[in-house]
DNA sequence: TACTAACTGGTACTCAGTACCATAATGGAC
DNA sequence: GTCCATTATGGTACTGAGTACCAGTTAGTA
């Protein structure tokens, strides 16, 4: 599997690789906004034409790591043992998301330069939120495959997302940070609700 | 302090309105991306220079009147009184979250119009989920201030904009049917962590 | 009424993204 | 290896968003 690729294959492989690599290094140099797709084309020796057929837009190129991981990891969630129990579900997504921003982070380099840039440019930054919501919402499908009523199954994954905005903002740009924190954000849940009792002292 | 307004003022709020129109007149016409700026521009009679003086960009005008309702609200929620207690906070964003929607679906057909348009083009669900997290950081900043600590101040809300979405997902396009939607979310919350005793059976 | 400051809209530009087309390279059949 | 159908490539040309600039006009003020 990993040599049964055509001679097309391979230089389509190299040719999107050439793309992102002179588009992170030209970002890393200017940012986002100051870097044309005809420069990234001219920097990774295609036409501009043939960007535009690898990538849809210039943001997309951006995130080509991102939704590899997000495609990835929804294909693992789906894989992942049974059960219709509620709490069950949330600490099962607790696991998954701290090791989720994990692999995320494995190569804190490129993470910082990620974030860096979504930090530059809103515009990125929604469209990093609009990758996880896809994540999410395949979740949720599955919790309701499951047998999980509404909204819990709705609910469920939106509240993991919200962990993980928080440990992300508690973690700043410490990449070693990320999943401690976000960890910390899930125990910090239960105290939401717990610590007011049903019948109040 | 209604009448309080120069003739330079009132021309001005007219041109602003008239260009609102014409954008949402089109809008419902033809969608968003069938609308260019120079179509509304002319509806409304003013220059395409003019609309870029007063919306930076096209997807602005969507959010005229969700922008002025955030920052409304903004500023209700910084005058809420103050307390340090997490779940009382969160009992709050509850009754707050749930007014909100109370009031952004006051005008139903603008609303339904509105997440039409939303849901036709992700690239407008995106810059509606940034403006609501700029409500999530104010009020985050809001509970810092008020003593609640790391990480519940910045959870608190992101959990009240989980709620948010998973009310929202489950009205579906039912404007009378969200504040009711997303109350159910936030008492759903409750269950997530109260099923699992510290001590497991 | 005259002056100054601000608003207007037109022109011209850059760049993202799309449609189209001629050319070149690939992979398969023989 | 040769031929052919398929497919990738990159160039040209276009539309539309957004920006810079400027001349003309209009509101507020003395």
């Amino acid at each position: 599997m990993l040599t049964a690729m055509s001679l097309r294959q391979r230089k389509q492989q190299r040719a999107r690789e050439q793309i992102v690599d002179a588009a992170f290094a030209l970002f890393a140099e200017r940012g986002f906004t100051d870097v044309t797709v005809a420069d990234i084309a001219e920097r990774a020796e295609v036409g501009r034409t043939t960007f535009f057929r690898y990538f849809g837009d210039k943001q997309e190129v951006v995130f080509s790591d991102e939704q590899r991981i997000i495609d990835d990891w929804t294909a693992r969630y789906r894989a992942l043992p049974h059960t219709a129990d509620v709490p069950d579900a949330m600490v099962r997504l607790r696991e998954f998301t701290v090791a989720l921003c994990r692999e995320m982070t494995a190569d804190p380099a490129h993470y910082v330069l990620h974030e860096t840039l979504l930090a530059d440019n809103p515009e990125l930054h929604d469209r990093s939120m609009r990758k996880l919501q896809r994540l999410v919402a395949a979740m949720s499908e599955e919790l309701r495959g499951r047998g999980v009523p509404e909204p819990a199954a709705t609910l469920a994954p939106q509240v993991a997302l919200a962990c993980y905005r928080t440990g992300r903002h508690t973690a700043g740009v410490d990449p070693a940070a990320l999943p401690g924190a976000v960890d910390a954000a899930f125990e910090q849940l239960s105290e939401f609700t717990s610590g007011k009792a049903p019948f109040p002292p």
